[in-house]
DNA sequence: TTGATTAGTGTATCACGTACACAGTACGTG
DNA sequence: CACGTACTGTGTACGTGATACACTAATCAA
């Protein structure tokens, strides 16, 4: 959008038109404004909702002052989510806290779709950047992931919204680059990298879900025996039923050992991923 | 429960009481009634609304005959939702397509979450049973990820709804035991089999998001350059920006041949996965 | 036949998201 | 320094959706 501000059809204040513009790079093969140009077909509404995202809609207003700003509504949208679920993040309630009127907050947020964007974005929070990888792409890649979901686990609601649908606003961003300094130690082509980006991260969110669903019940003041029950219980159904032989038996097989805690088997399973990633690595650099 | 129908507090219809009651079976490690004796500390509402998911619920009757049965109601409930999206079922609509009033529903399902439980299930519907494996696991296992892959692309709106949650019908079991048959060529131990279990199907759904989100915009109209427009213009913000270099840098590195289809990443994926844990296998069974 | 049981209806209520019009505030300009 | 403009927060009203409750009608058991 640097310099060509013509497109701009929106009905929207002409606020927007000037916040985001980036620094000026040199072009390689792909610009911000390439992609940005292509943005003429993107959903209106998405575009102004991945805006409200990245915009730090700080400018000199005119009017009167504002009695608090779209990050204290975030804010209090998440501390509502952390406390009491996604359920319980009314428009009311978000305003309540605040102190103020519920058409209040739509003066920053256009509807609530918008400030459920803001809130995945803000409860993700930063990874930790204590990363900064040397050499052993596999414990980096290990310590991001169990960050990722220790990050997932702390906030189970956020599981309750598309995490893969736009818009996507820095700390998403943020995560990923985080992901991608571990993974580029393995010396892989960019394209490779991308595609081994989208394996661990979807490792990591698919085989987190269990967990997640436990860190839920126990927010919900669900005791741990409670939900082991309870997913026992419809296991269980399989146990004698014609239909799952396999898996009954798997279930009245005698167990060796003591179970594997849930962190345990996240572990057990990151691994069998990353040598497999190895594999492919090794092979690669051996060409 | 079969036999010490004692517990049984909850002030729901005697109905539930003699409605369960599966065969007795051979007592092995596991029964059953070990299984559902733990059941005492459910929360009452989740085991009902497990119930109602196993239960068959054709009892004879003794008032003025039943216009629809609860299967039509989520046949109809998906249909609803395969046309217009998750949003789109309300308790009216689903009635409506019946030919009933929007309160004849609570007949079958106490509340909404439960109509939804039940969605769930059957928009699941079966694995493809013609995977029936003989001696190669990988290729079995491939098999079902991209069925079940599909499976959540062709219903987009199954994936809005907590999966892992309990409870659990018998299509998620079909699946889980389709999955088990495959991975049981393998000839891990139980233990083992059942990490690999939540391996595969881990990565399976973490990494079908990506899909799931573009299925979803097609489901609602959006082109598929629309999508990706707007999730490349998030991508894009990257680009120059300070915080994100090795993404910027990924983002503008000279793209060698052409890009993927997300059908062949996920293959890809997957394929490491499999290496991975044929790494492991083979360790095991070299012991 | 009669009474118990159950199916479906109609109406009412409550919670939420959000449109709209109004009132008050602060800055820039004359 | 007064005033208009741009903006902030409020109050009210509405539509939608879930669901409680009481009622009518149908069917079977005794």
């Amino acid at each position: 959008m640097a310099g060509k501000k013509k497109p701009q059809p929106r009905t929207h204040k002409a606020r927007s038109a000037s916040a985001v513009s980036p620094p000026p790079i040199a072009k390689r093969v792909l610009t911000h404004d390439d992609i940005l140009s292509a943005a003429a077909s993107i959903d209106p509404d998405l575009r102004r909702r991945s805006e409200l995202l990245w915009d730090d809609r700080s400018q000199p207003t005119r009017g009167p002052k504002a009695g608090f700003t779209p990050d204290d509504v975030v804010q209090a949208a998440v501390g509502i989510a952390d406390a009491a679920g996604l359920a319980a993040v009314t428009m009311h309630a978000v305003a309540a806290t605040l102190g103020f009127t519920t058409m209040a907050l739509y003066r920053y947020f256009p509807n609530k779709e918008t400030l459920l964007d803001a809130i995945v974005d803000a409860g993700m929070g930063r990874p930790p950047q204590a990363i900064e990888p040397r050499g052993a792409w596999r414990e980096d890649v290990a310590h991001w992931a169990r960050a990722k979901r220790a990050m997932l686990c702390a906030r189970p609601w956020l599981a309750e919204l598309p995490f893969v649908a736009s818009p996507h606003g820095p700390n998403w961003l943020c995560w990923l680059e985080a992901l991608l300094d571990a993974l580029a130690q393995t010396g892989l082509r960019a394209a490779d990298l991308g595609e081994m980006l989208s394996v661990i991260d979807g490792y990591t969110r698919g085989a987190s879900d269990t967990a997640i669903s436990l860190a839920r019940a126990r927010a919900r003041g669900t005791s741990d025996e409670a939900w082991a029950a309870a997913v026992g219980a419809d296991l269980g159904r399989a146990i004698g039923d014609q239909r799952f032989p396999t898996f009954s038996a798997l279930l009245t097989s005698p167990s060796t050992g003591q179970p594997r805690t849930a962190d345990a088997s996240f572990d057990f399973g990151l691994t069998r991923v990353l040598d497999g990633i190895a594999l492919y690595v090794e092979a690669v650099n051996a060409k």
